[in-house]
DNA sequence: CCTTGACCTCAAGCCAACTTGAAGTGGCAA
DNA sequence: TTGCCACTTCAAGTTGGCTTGAGGTCAAGG
C-alpha cells in the first residue's frame, strides 16, 4: 500500500503530525487525498520531507525551501544557489572552527581566569569583530505530549 | 574619560542601545551608574559584550550566559562546559561540512534533476537523519531607524 | 451500542532575543 | 536661555517554526 496517514508519515520522517500540517498549510508538501477526514499521503513525500530538513539544515528558511519547488512539485533548486550556500556554509565552518579550537584551548587553559588567557582573549576579539551569527539554540523539541497527537518521534 | 554613554557603548561593541538596556535588564551587563537619567558604563563592558558574543556564537542562550558570570561579574566559565561545547560544535562543524560537500556536488551535479542525483540522494538521506539542528536563519539586523535610538552600528 | 483513539480544524500560545512606539527628560552647545 | 536630540521608561510587537488546546469526526473493536 502507498499511502500513508500522517502518523506514519510522521513516525518515518522524524517530524510531528502537527508539523506535517503546519507544512502542507505553507504549501511544502501536499497529500494525495483524504480518506474521510484523513489525509493520505504518498510515499514520495518522505523523501520531500528529507529535502526540506536538508534545506533547513542547510540555513534556508521555510520560505525559501517553498520557493524552490516548483508548482509541480519538482525541486527546481537552482545551482547557483546551492554553490552560494556552500560557500556561506564553508565561510561559517571556518569560523566554527576557530570557535571550537578557541574553546578547546581556554577549556585546556592553565590561567587563572579566562580573562588573564591570551587566547581567551584573542578568541573574545575575533568573536567580537567576526559576524558569525549565533548557532540556533533551538529548545530541544518536546518529545512526547499527553493525548491526541502522540505521533511524535521518540518512543514510539 | 572611562566612562561611555550607551551610543558609545553600542557603536563600539557593534549592537543598539536597545539591546543594551535589554542585556542590562537581564543582569548581563551592569552599568556603573547614571549622569541624570544616564547611564554610565565603564569601558569594561565592551569586554563583557565581546564575552557575551562569543557565547551567542558558540550557542549558548543569554540565560546560560547570565549564569556563567558569578554575582562579582568575574566570569566563572567552567571548563567542562567549554570543552562540551567544543565538542558539540566538533560535531556540527563535521555535520556541516558534508553538507557543504553534498551542496557543492549538487551545484555540480551532471543529473538532469537533484533527485536522479545518487549523491544528492545520498546527502538526503544522511541530513534526514542526522539530528543537526538548523543553524539560525536569524533576520539580517535593521541597521537603521528613522529617529531616536540611532547607536546603530552600520553607517555611522 | 458505546468507547477508544487516531485523526480533523481553527485559533491561540510559545520561545528567544530583540525591536518599536509613544511619551517624557535633561545635558550641553550656541 | 533655548532648543536639540540622545537619552529615558514601559508596554507591546515581531519573527519563525512550530505546539497546544478545545471541540469535533469517524472506523473499528468489545
Amino acid at each position: 500500500m502507498n499511502e500513508l496517514d500522517i502518523g506514519e508519515v510522521a513516525r518515518r520522517a522524524g517530524v510531528t503530525a502537527s508539523t506535517l500540517r503546519f507544512y502542507e498549510e505553507k504549501g511544502l508538501i501536499a497529500s494525495r487525498g483524504r480518506r474521510g477526514l484523513r489525509r493520505l499521503f504518498d510515499a514520495e513525500v518522505i523523501e520531500r520531507l528529507a529535502l526540506i530538513a536538508l534545506g533547513r539544515t542547510a540555513g534556508f528558511s521555510l520560505d525559501e525551501i517553498g520557493r524552490m519547488f516548483g508548482a509541480d512539485g519538482q525541486p527546481r533548486i537552482e545551482r547557483g544557489k546551492l554553490s552560494a550556500k556552500a560557500e556561506e556554509l564553508d565561510r561559517t565552518i571556518k569560523r566554527l572552527s576557530a570557535l571550537r579550537d578557541g574553546l578547546r584551548h581556554a577549556a585546556a587553559c592553565p590561567a587563572p581566569s579566562h580573562m588573564e588567557c591570551p587566547t581567551f582573549r584573542r578568541i573574545l576579539s575575533s568573536a567580537g569583530s567576526g559576524a558569525l551569527r549565533p548557532l540556533a539554540a533551538r529548545k530541544p523539541r518536546r518529545l512526547i505530549s499527553k493525548g491526541g497527537d502522540r505521533t511524535t518521534n521518540g518512543k514510539d
